[in-house]
DNA sequence: CTGTAAAACATACTTTTGTCTGTTATCATA
DNA sequence: TATGATAACAGACAAAAGTATGTTTTACAG
């Protein structure tokens, strides 16, 4: 390849890789390496390796395509919309997934997934029957949080409040009861961040592919 | 791993790679075999043949984490936020633009933007001041939809009533009266198809995009 | 000019990853 | 309970990809 001025390559190098990563496809050093008809890795490598120095990618270490953008630059996501509360974060279901939407979030690998709500006992909440939550996992619960639990294998959708050392679960609906489950029966899947309500129905990115 | 029906391991296994697909990591047959703790490469790799397949990936040739998504995923757009409803379809000024966030919409080119809502004369429709609300300009309305509306030039979200040829908006909350403005004064921007509420405020798309 | 830093090249080595051949275990159904 | 299909395992090899060392060429500041 010819020489360039400084920074100039390392630019146009920056510029590729992003936007092979915002498509999902990750270069290897040496696609980076033809990509500019550099006939040695080498000169793609060191590049990369400025590239990380300088903070504007990120390094997996060890492992292939592992170049990353840093977290500021994270594109959005699709979270799975479940219809039911997954047993575990790794652990639903194909058959209950109905479809993926877009969702943004703070770009640390957390788990991330919509639930479809039933009933009204959320309703003083403004969150209705049929609406969408949106739930990360494994965060920390402050009182008063919008949380999904799970009570003896029922997930619900509840207001978290902890009075002396008792966990509540208040609904938002004067005609429901404040639960206060014994703890081995309770699980906190996790914390509600966003609430959606499609008024024409949603269209479901991915909808039909679980055959 | 232990045995399983067939089919199911299958299908976690494609709901694996597709949820690795859409955060744009794409993973090695390798990973997959961890991902499932199976002690063969092999396992891994018949069944993401099989996949292949069946169709429900694509695997390019010769490359390493090579599989990819077959069907053309919906692309999600960016939609501006804005604090106050624009004067023309077109005609959004910068400075009020709060942000963007990703919406999926129907491929027809469409105007749509978000609206911060402010107020509560919808909330027993569960909109709540704060909220936002997604609105696809010039689109048919009908009874009971959910409009933006200038009146005046001001703009508020109502829901569209047409009684022996007067509009009406009618606000869902008993504390406020039905609007039944002149025609002249009147323009419906849009129907509201979708709401969203942010708990954790929202992390803009659009920032620190550097390069 | 000259010295230093950046850019590009050449080659070799290690690890990761893809792929192959063959075997054993479980499932589904008749 | 016999049988074919599916699932899982085992080990090995080849290709792809990451990494390292050293050299040559060019850019830029003094």
């Amino acid at each position: 390849m010819a020489y360039t001025k400084p920074g100039v390559t390392r630019n146009r190098i920056y510029q590729f890789v992003r936007e092979r990563l915002l498509d999902g496809e990750p270069p290897t050093v040496r696609e980076v390496q033809a990509a500019f008809r550099m006939r040695a890795v080498q000169s793609a490598k060191s590049h990369l390796d400025a590239l990380v120095k300088e903070g504007r990618l990120i390094k997996i270490p060890g492992k292939s395509r592992g170049y990353r953008l840093p977290a500021t630059v994270q594109p959005n996501r699709l979270a799975p919309i479940v219809g039911r509360v997954p047993a575990g974060p790794f652990n639903i279901a194909v058959e209950e997934i109905e479809g993926y939407i877009p969702v943004q979030f703070n770009a640390d690998e957390q788990t991330v997934f919509g639930l479809r709500v039933s009933g009204d006992s959320m309703i003083d909440a403004g969150i209705l029957h049929g609406d969408i939550v949106l739930v990360r996992t494994e965060t920390e619960i402050h009182q008063g949080d919008i949380v999904v639990a799970m009570i003896d294998g029922d997930a619900t959708v509840k207001e978290f409040r902890r009075v002396d050392d008792q966990v509540q679960l208040r609904p938002r609906n004067d005609n429901y009861p404040v639960l206060s489950p014994d703890s081995e029966d309770l699980t906190i899947v996790g914390k509600v961040f966003e609430i959606r309500r499609y008024l024409e129905g949603v269209s479901l990115v991915g909808e039909g592919l679980n055959g």
